[in-house]
DNA sequence: ATCCCGAGGG
DNA sequence: CCCTCTGGAT
């Protein structure tokens, strides 16, 4: 993607999506930071459909201690990689209350060292929670900035990098959940809609043809 | 590089 | 059936 393309490709997004809200659904910070933790390689419904019923009986790290291991393993055994991620949220709740006064800590450092938080967590709970202009590449963040060019990366890491050069200050705030948006419901992994794509135009991708019978 | 791991879609 | 889903720890 030419570099003069990145801006009108970002207030395309934008015109298509003025005000983007994260689709999981919470009510406080913790509530965010769990739900985020849950979400690991699992979709977003998925974990709604778990936390709807979690969050009203363990909303806080204390209520969760309190629930115990056996018990939130019921209420999230629909969503994959459950075992792992009920250990980890029952100890992350542990450490919130032990050295954070039971609050969702606010620097990087100290977030990544709750089990089950990695770099891409903490950049979601940095840029939802605290309005941080950081770029949590999940896999939709990774195709979509190779797929189009505008953050080329081996890894996530690389394409986070790629994002805070190439993302202007005006769009940085919101970049992750406009690229998040249009990963999910158009440039999406397998097929992806170009036909009905927005920001077509200024894609590295060329595959373009609709399916027969699709679009209008 | 490998394991974890269920639900939904093609 | 196979692929994908807002990854992290070893």
């Amino acid at each position: 993607m030419k570099r003069e393309s990145i801006e009108p490709f970002f207030a395309t997004l934008q015109a298509a999506n003025p005000q983007p809200v994260t689709e999981l659904e919470y009510t406080s910070v913790f509530e965010l930071l769990a739900a985020v933790l849950l979400s690991a390689q699992a979709t977003d419904v998925g974990v709604n459909k778990a936390t709807r019923r979690l969050f009203p009986v363990a909303g806080t790290p204390q209520a969760m201690l309190a629930l115990g291991l056996e018990r939130l393993e019921g209420y999230i055994r629909t969503i994959g990689l459950y075992r792992t991620k009920a250990r980890n949220l029952m100890e992350t709740c542990r450490l919130l209350v032990e050295r954070h006064g039971g609050r969702v800590p606010r620097t990087r450092e100290e977030l990544e060292a709750l089990p089950g938080v990695g770099r891409k967590t903490a950049n979601v709970v940095l840029n939802v929670a605290f309005g941080e202009p950081t770029m949590a590449v999940d896999t939709h963040i990774f195709r979509v900035s190779n797929r189009t060019g505008l953050a080329p990366g081996k890894n996530p890491l690389e394409v986070e990098l790629e994002l805070i050069r190439r993302v202007p200050p005006a769009y940085a705030v919101n970049a992750h959940h406009w690229l998040i948006l249009h990963g999910r419901y158009v440039c999406v992994a397998r097929t992806p809609r170009c036909w009905e794509c927005a920001v077509a135009r200024w894609c590295d991708y060329q595959p373009k043809t609709p399916p027969s019978g699709a679009g209008r």
